[in-house]
DNA sequence: TTACTCTATATCCTATAGGATAAATTTATA
DNA sequence: TATAAATTTATCCTATAGGATATAGAGTAA
């Protein structure tokens, strides 16, 4: 029952993820903060988990609330985890 | 252990979920969808999460991937479903 | 070398999000 | 006003996301 048109649409998905997931790294180095400080900012005491979902590792990911959470603790909008190839400095 | 802190953002997080079904309510009426077939579209075949998720009931609620999706069918950008008042026509 | 710090890898557990079903209620419309 | 379409309310089930723990590896500095 797996579809072709799903399959396309997973993989869409899971760029998406890996989009979000470098965009947090990239902008929790330039904030000079490591996996652990950010997780416990916002509310996540394992460093695993963080590690994890910024790999995009045994389907972890970031989820609404997280990117919301690390949005607001690195001083950025939503949106500017969600595209490729940030130009905003 | 549920700090006052963790209660602010838990209530942001409401309202951040209730703008989005907002926005995915206000798009998909624009396009004449009922939730039955933009959850289709989407590969949700029960009206029922749909609705709850439209209305935030019973905790449900759409995810990165089901936003993903909805802004897809409607030919929209994930992030005009992030904010309040969106001007954009 | 030792001792830290940060990150990655692997495995396990469980609360609950995602979803299904069914029935009730509202809205539109012929 | 009957009937169909759309939405809401309520309840249930279960796969898995979210997270914890533990260990290992990589990099740095004293």
């Amino acid at each position: 029952m797996q579809s072709d048109y799903d399959n396309v649409e997973e993989n869409e998905i899971k760029k998406f993820y890996n989009t979000i997931s470098k965009n947090v790294k990239k902008y929790r180095l330039e904030k000079g903060l490591s996996q652990m400080d950010l997780g416990l900012e916002i509310g996540i005491k394992s460093v695993a988990f963080f590690s994890n979902a910024e790999c995009n590792r045994y389907d972890k990911h970031f989820n609404m609330e997280h990117v919301y959470k690390i949005a607001k603790a690195l001083d950025r909008d939503f949106c500017d985890f969600l595209n490729e190839g940030e130009v905003t400095p």
